[in-house]
Order: structure tokens, then C-alpha cells, then sequence
RNA sequence: CGGGGCGUAGCGUAGUCCGGUAUCGCGCCACGUUUGGGACGUGGAGGCCGUCAGUUCGAAUCUGGCCGCCCCGACCA
């Protein structure tokens, strides 16, 4: 195989893309800024998928499937979210090919068959969900409405990146409608809270909650509610939103119920989505030089089981234990693979499973067999360790949460590090040059202050986190004062 | 869309200045020996050199057009 990834140190962003295409996670494809995402790391996205669709529907919502295309008429609607989406949309104007007179075996578009009202390929569904909720919604009773669907969207973006922007990308998204603003507020802020729990405790990967600037905020949103998370490079990643989106797509969409006092009025809404740019955030929270580190929680193989032998009836020797062990691992609900390929050796074997991050290797040979132990080997430390063949169940067990704690502390140490305050302009840009992270700073609560500190510094206010600590200071950039510190970074 | 780079076997490349149908490594296939950290030997398969046109006896190489991709920026989850 003889892989080499770019280290770290030398060139991030070279070495992201190599973990991505040598750990067999994605490819780039045929299609401009559209990937492939292969079987290894689609395998991750079904554990996230699996995960985030039980934590939906433990806090009530159902899923549900809404069309690809939206007629422009309905996508122009609620003119803010229409008005920040236009520019990257992908927009379907005819229905048919037609084999070209002029050149033979080519297809052209056939002018016959154009649309008469074009069709935007969905960049996010509001439009089209909106326009069906109001003929679902009549009474306080169909309230309230949580509905979420797991599809995939398109936006036409200049520059793509692999998992972190595509041009098309998988995601989810709830849209759910309520009879009162507090009601929506609340849902907007537990599917925060459900975000920032799937970071956190299977990502293993800490996250900042917090409400975006009026300039960050969703096209069409009242509130944008994010999760930020910092990369092992020192720059911001949004890893998930939660919108609060008032009544302006029931007023764009004419979506009124009728009240317990028998008065119509607009429903309340939320929309919330995470996408497969989890994907990246993931690789870019733990991985290292060797290839890709998986959070056990979210590793779709969790032990890899490699036998060491001579001959066929060496293999067979081992794999008698070796299966057995497989089985009792299997029976705590650990994955387990047995990686019996006769066709690679050991070292091999390794090293591949490294590189795709697999967190635990038990390695056993002819020596263990008498010894009667194995070899463990943790991913996240790449250290191994000789144990009892009667300890592996316990030992494996532990050891998975053992891992999963080790790689979120590390994340949490490396941000805490990587956090500075700062009180100056000056000392500002020195940070964000020198040290990178997240830069807490006064700022004075204008969209124009946010606006210009961006442009000189490409610095963007992350978020204004939530509960966040009331100080009395001046704002970097103005000096006018403020009183509280926000959340500042170079982001992806 | 601006700036830079690149298109030669599955991947990475040499050859391009100075025209003569192609180099090396990895991978792949077969057989044998191997197997506690990316094995070794022997043999073998695989390329109309991105594409179209031009110059020429002859083009990967020279000329022109087109297409595609990657990186940096503007836009953005």
C-alpha cells in the first residue's frame, strides 16, 4: 500500500484530504464539488444518522420526506431566506434531452421542453415544507408539528472541500411549527442542547453553545442558535445550527391556526440541521499522522481482531480462540471484526487499521495461545498492552470508555489552550496570527464593528455564547463600551 | 470569477526545451517461500500520453482551440 500522509505540521489542509482519501472515507467525482462518499466512511455517517435519529425521536419528533425540487414561485416566498440562497442555487429549466441533429450519439437540452415555471434544486427546505405544513395545520391541536427529514441538498458553492463543503451534502433537517413563541424558543434550544450532547459525548468532541451575530445569522431566522467546535489547526468549525424562526415563514407561506380562544394567528417555527461536514469535524478533532481516529461510540468496527500464525493450522488454532473471543465481545454489544485475510500479514494489517482508526486491535499468536493471553493495542495512544484471555471482555469494555474519555478531554484541553482572552486590538491580531484558537473579546454590538474586523483580520464572531459571563470592558475594535466578551476565530 | 499549478497504466511520476509511439516506483495477476509492525524471489498483465484540429515522412514532445481537475482568494454549512 505504502501510503504516505502529509504530517500535520507541514500542511493541515493536505494532510485532512489525504486522511479523507486514504482512510477510504471519500473520493472527488465525475461532478464538480461533488464527492463519493465510500463504504468506510459512510459507515461512520450511518452511526452519527443512527445516533441523532434516536435522540430525535426520544424528544418526540417523526421523520418525514419532502420533494427535491421547489417551483421558483415558492423558493422566492419568504424573501430573506430566498434572497440569501439565490446565489448558489442549482435551478432545473427543462425536462428532456433530445439526441443532437448536428452531432450524432450527443444529447442536447431539447428547447421543446422547457419548463414553464423553473425548479430550484433544493439548497434547504423551509419553501417547500412551509407550503405543505399550511395545508396540515388548521387548529391548536395539530400543534404542535416536529418533523424532521434526512435528505440531501445542493448548493452551488465557489470552492468545495471534501465533507466540509460540497456542493451537494447529506444532512438532516427538523422543521417543526408551534402555538406560541416560547414553545418554539424552547425547541429551538433543546435541539441546541441535543447538537451539543451528540458533539460532546459521541464525538467526543467540545462544542461552544451560543447565538449567532445578526450578520451570521440564518437567511429567514429571527435567532441562529450554533454549536462551535475548534479544529486541531486553531480554526473555528460550525458544527451545527438550531433557527428560530419566528413567524416569517407562516406569514410567507400563510400558515395560521386557530387558537384555544377560537382566534387565528401565525405559528411559531424552528429549523435545525447538522450535515455530513460532521464528517470533517470529526477527522479534524482527533486524528493524527497515522490516519483517522474514531470515538469508539461512533466507530462502526470498535475491535479489530488480527491473528498471528504460521500455516493454515496455525490459523486454525488461533481462530478458535480468536472466534470465541469475537463472540463474547459481540455479546456486550462491542462490533467486532476478525480480520482473518490470508492475504495480508500482520503488519499490514496494522498499519491499515490504524490508518482507518479502528480504536481497539487485539492481536493474538501461537505465543499467546500458550501464554494464554493477547495483545491490546489503543488507537488514540498507539500503545499496547499484554492481557489475560480471561480479562478481554472487561478489559475491551473499559477500555472503549476509557477512550472515548481520553479523546474528548484531549479536545477539550487542546480548545482550553487554544482560548485567550484579549483587550486589545492589537494583542487581538497577534493572537489570531500567532496563537489561532478562539479570541474572547469585547466587542461593541454592531453589525458594522463585526463587518470591518472581519475584513481586516477575516476573523468572524463565532457566536455570543449562551449564559455567557457578564463583564464591564470596552470593545476592541471601537472602544465603545460592552458588557460581555464574544467569541472570535478564523473559520472553516 | 481573479491568481497559480496540473492533465502520461489503478496511483505517484520521468520524458516535453532539442519530434522517431514511453521511464521508474507502488499497486495488480501467477507460482513459491513467508507471517509478533506496511515481506521476499521469479515470471507476467496493463498506456490510441485529457480532447479536437494544425505543422511534419513521423507528434507525449511544436502551434492553436476546447475540456477537466487541484491549490490560493472572493462566497458559504
Amino acid at each position: 500500500m505504502s501510503k504516505v500522509i502529509t504530517p500535520q505540521q507541514q500542511d493541515y489542509s493536505k494532510w485532512y484530504n489525504d486522511i479523507v482519501i486514504q482512510a477510504d472515507m471519500a473520493d472527488h467525482s465525475a461532478v464538480r464539488g461533488c464527492m463519493v462518499i465510500k463504504p468506510t466512511g459512510y459507515a461512520i455517517w450511518e452511526k452519527m444518522q443512527q445516533t441523532l435519529d434516536k435522540m430525535f425521536k426520544d424528544t418526540g419528533h417523526v421523520n418525514a420526506y419532502f420533494p427535491l425540487f421547489i417551483p421558483k414561485s415558492l423558493f422566492e416566498a419568504e424573501e430573506k431566506n430566498a434572497e440569501g440562497f439565490a446565489k448558489e442555487c442549482a435551478v432545473v429549466t427543462h425536462y428532456r434531452l433530445k439526441t443532437d441533429p448536428q452531432n450524432p450519439g450527443k444529447l442536447i437540452v431539447d428547447p421543446e421542453a422547457k419548463l414553464e415555471e423553473e425548479l430550484i434544486v433544493r439548497p434547504t427546505s423551509e419553501a417547500i415544507i412551509w407550503n405543505t405544513y399550511k395545508g396540515w395545520i388548521e387548529s391548536y391541536r395539530d400543534l404542535p408539528l416536529l418533523i424532521n427529514q434526512w435528505a440531501n441538498v445542493v448548493r452551488w458553492e465557489m470552492r468545495t472541500r471534501l465533507f466540509l463543503r460540497t456542493a451537494e451534502f447529506l444532512w438532516q433537517e427538523g422543521h417543526t411549527a408551534h402555538a406560541t413563541k416560547d414553545e418554539a424558543i424552547a425547541e429551538t434550544r433543546q435541539m441546541l442542547e441535543v447538537y451539543a450532547d451528540f458533539a460532546e459525548n459521541w464525538m467526543a468532541m467540545p462544542v461552544i453553545k451560543g447565538v449567532k451575530t445578526a450578520n451570521e445569522r440564518f437567511a429567514g431566522a429571527d435567532d441562529t442558535y450554533t454549536i462551535e467546535a475548534l479544529m486541531q489547526d486553531g480554526k473555528a468549525l460550525q458544527a451545527g445550527t438550531s433557527h428560530f424562526l419566528g413567524q416569517n415563514f407562516a406569514k410567507a407561506f400563510d400558515v395560521k391556526f386557530a387558537n384555544k380562544e377560537g382566534k387565528l394567528d401565525y405559528v411559531w417555527a424552528t429549523s435545525w440541521g447538522v450535515s455530513t461536514r460532521l464528517m470533517g469535524a470529526l477527522i479534524m478533532s482527533h486524528s493524527d499522522n497515522m490516519g483517522l481516529v474514531i470515538p469508539p461510540k461512533l466507530a462502526p468496527t470498535q475491535v479489530v481482531i488480527v491473528p498471528i500464525y504460521k500455516g493454515e493450522e496455525g490459523l486454525a488454532k488461533v481462530s478458535e480462540v480468536a472466534n470465541v473471543i469475537k463472540q463474547k465481545l459481540q455479546q456486550k454489544n462491542i462490533s467486532v471484526k476478525y480480520d482473518n485475510r490470508d492475504s495480508q500479514r500482520p503488519g499490514f494489517k496494522f498499519a491499515e487499521h490504524e490508518l482507518k482508526g479502528i480504536p481497539i486491535r487485539i492481536a493474538i499468536g501461537e505465543r499467546d495461545l500458550e501464554n494464554g493471553t493477547i495483545e491490546i493495542a489503543r488507537r488514540d495512544l498507539l500503545s499496547k498492552q499484554v492481557i489475560k484471555i480471561e480479562e478481554v471482555e472487561n478489559y475491551v469494555s473499559t477500555l472503549l470508555e476509557d477512550i472515548q474519555t481520553n479523546l474528548f478531554n484531549k479536545a477539550l484541553e487542546r480548545r482550553n489552550n487554544l482560548t485567550t482572552k484579549v483587550n486589545t486590538y492589537e494583542e487581538f491580531k497577534k493572537v489570531l496570527d500567532e496563537k489561532t484558537g478562539f479570541v474572547m473579546a469585547h466587542w461593541d454590538g454592531t453589525p458594522e464593528t463585526e463587518e470591518k474586523i472581519k475584513q481586516e483580520t477575516k476573523a468572524t464572531i463565532r457566536c455570543i455564547p449562551l449564559n455567557n459571563e457578564q463583564e464591564e470592558g470596552v470593545c476592541i475594535y471601537s472602544g465603545k463600551p460592552s458588557t460581555q466578551r464574544v467569541v472570535f476565530a478564523r473559520a472553516y
